[in-house]
RNA sequence: GCGUCACUAGCUCAAAUGGUAGAGCAACUGACUCUUAAUCAGUAGGUUCGGGGUUCGAUUCCCCGGUGACGCACCA
């Protein structure tokens, strides 16, 4: 404990002595600051007598006077505090309070000389005592590693990450109301699954003592709602927290909110404007600035085909060549494909690397090659390709929808071939779910579903380089 | 997992080539009844991320380890 801190638990001790409780059961405050500040007009003129709670962040001392600054939520108001007021023995009491304490007051609002609104406060008792300091009041907490390990001070001290909070939750509602407005119904599936699926990534593993057996975290939930598409829940979705035993850098974490929405009888083109139309509802100014670029979520997105695209960048048709072919395009346009085995991840990459990383403005990538989209149906025209969209902006992908495949024993044949690709080594393919395969053997209606990344959309809709700073609690190593 | 860089007081940051570790804010004592990054006078505060080495002497140079940021790899 360092001399701050000892200073802070004497103080407290003292306060204890004149016989004052340091952590009260509750408080009754007639209104927040932000309701103070935003009717300050009708309190000044009609000098009414209110009560509100606050931290103190800053703090003037003029002998028999005292400024404070108190702050609730984000919002902050000045208290003016004289000896005369609140009296001899309040005043001694109030010498014990320190910054970062909790306090509740009443008064009445007034103008200073200088024009702050200021509360003249009559009352003032101690809620909650603090026992450590803050952080600087003009420089703040810039360290991020204190910043994401102690969160709880990154917010009471960096309103900027606060906000990015709140957005958080406001961009989550509003895609909520978005989709129910539409009739979507919310649903939650499991989260401990005996057969991961939905998505290629390694899962965490875990175990269930009383069945003896081995559960994972899921890595998607697609599966299930799909499931429940069958069932006749024809519009569904779920927000969810999935796992991917992965690495993380500044747009992966190991645990990450998605939002999937199924639609029976839709396909990828439908869902597409449901897309477009979710952002228009979540930017009703249709356009943000993304580390100093101007995005425009205007209808319609660009449409880019993925061979078509990829095709033109390289000057030859690579749909339907061969791992040879694919590997001296690699070299010859200086791609690094280390440790990328099949037709399928190479082409993945080459388009990543060629076509996805340039794209800036919102798009929709279509049409991906069958290697890589086992859950997603032949296209109705193209050989080779799927019905499928990647939703990309800034280079990063933020959403991943089908038209669902609907057919069970195609859908049987895509599990076997990932069965393949594992024994070829590709620990992230497919296992097979065959009550999956049953269920569509029921019937399930034509579907259109979509992922969306609620992390990277925050990020885009926050400004944010780093998915740590839209994640309150990111995954950090314990510091010793 | 690999590479580069960072880690100094509660916080934000300094300390040429190796030479007693400093400032601002915060804290403490005193003055001050409209201040607002209040002001003025004084005081205190350190395992320089941890461990080893070189050296008369290490915050500084070398080695090992920790955590973080960034890049690469893996992925969404």
């Amino acid at each position: 404990m360092n001399i701050l801190e000892k200073q802070m638990v004497e103080n407290m001790e003292n306060l204890k002595k004149l016989g004052v409780e340091c952590y009260k059961y509750n408080f009754v405050f007639t209104h927040t600051i932000k309701e103070l500040i935003e009717k300050q007009d009708d309190f000044l003129e009609k000098d009414i007598q209110v009560k509100v709670a606050g931290r103190i962040v800053s703090e003037r001392k003029h002998g028999k006077v005292i400024f404070w600054d108190i702050k609730d939520q984000i919002e902050k108001i000045q208290l003016y505090i004289k000896k005369d007021i609140i009296g001899e023995k309040k005043f001694e009491e109030i010498k014990y309070y320190d910054l970062g304490d909790i306090i509740g007051v009443s008064g009445k609002l007034f103008k200073t000389h200088s024009g702050e609104l200021t509360l003249f406060v009559n009352e003032v008792e101690i809620l909650s005592k603090a026992l450590k300091p803050l952080p600087e009041k003009f420089h703040g907490l810039k360290d991020v590693e204190i910043r994401y390990r102690k969160r709880y001070l990154d917010l009471i001290v960096n309103d900027e990450s606060k906000k990015v909070f709140l957005k958080r939750t406001q961009i989550i509602n509003g895609i909520r109301d978005f989709l129910n407005s539409k009739g979507f119904v919310e649903v939650e599936t499991p989260i401990l699954q005996p057969i991961y699926g939905g998505a290629f990534a390694q899962p965490f593993v875990t175990h269930h003592n009383a069945h003896d057996m081995t559960l994972y975290l899921r890595i998607a939930n697609e599966l299930y709602l799909k499931r429940l598409i069958v069932g006749g829940i024809n519009r569904v979705y779920e927000f969810a927290k999935d796992f991917r035993n992965e690495g993380i850098d500044r747009t992966h974490n190991p645990e990450f909110t998605q939002v999937e929405f199924y639609q029976a009888y839709a396909d990828y083109n439908d869902m597409m404007e449901l897309v477009e139309d979710m952002f228009l509802k979540l930017v009703p100014e249709k356009k943000i600035i993304y580390q100093g670029k101007e995005i425009s979520f205007e209808k319609p997105w660009n449409r880019v085909d993925f061979y078509e695209s990829l095709n033109s960048v390289v000057g030859e048709d690579l749909k339907g060549s061969s791992v040879e072919k694919l590997k001296s395009v690699a070299k010859k346009f200086n791609v690094d494909i280390e440790g990328k085995k099949t037709f399928g991840k190479i082409l993945d990459e080459l388009f990543s690397e060629l076509v996805q990383k340039k794209i800036v403005q919102p798009s929709f990538v279509v049409n991906h090659p069958i290697e890589i989209s086992p859950l997603a149906r032949k296209h109705r025209e193209k050989d080779g390709v799927v019905e499928r969209f990647e939703a990309i902006v800034f280079g990063m992908e933020i959403g991943n929808s089908f038209s669902e495949l609907n057919d069970p024993l195609d859908q049987k044949e895509r599990f076997l071939k990932q069965i393949e690709e594992r024994k070829l080594g590709d620990v992230e393919a497919f296992v097979m779910d065959e009550d999956y395969v049953d269920a569509l053997m029921y019937g399930m209606p034509p579907t259109g579903g979509v992922g969306i990344g609620i992390d990277r959309t925050v990020m885009l809709l926050t400004d944010q380089d780093s998915i740590r700073d839209v994640v309150l609690f990111p995954l950090l190593k314990p510091e010793k």
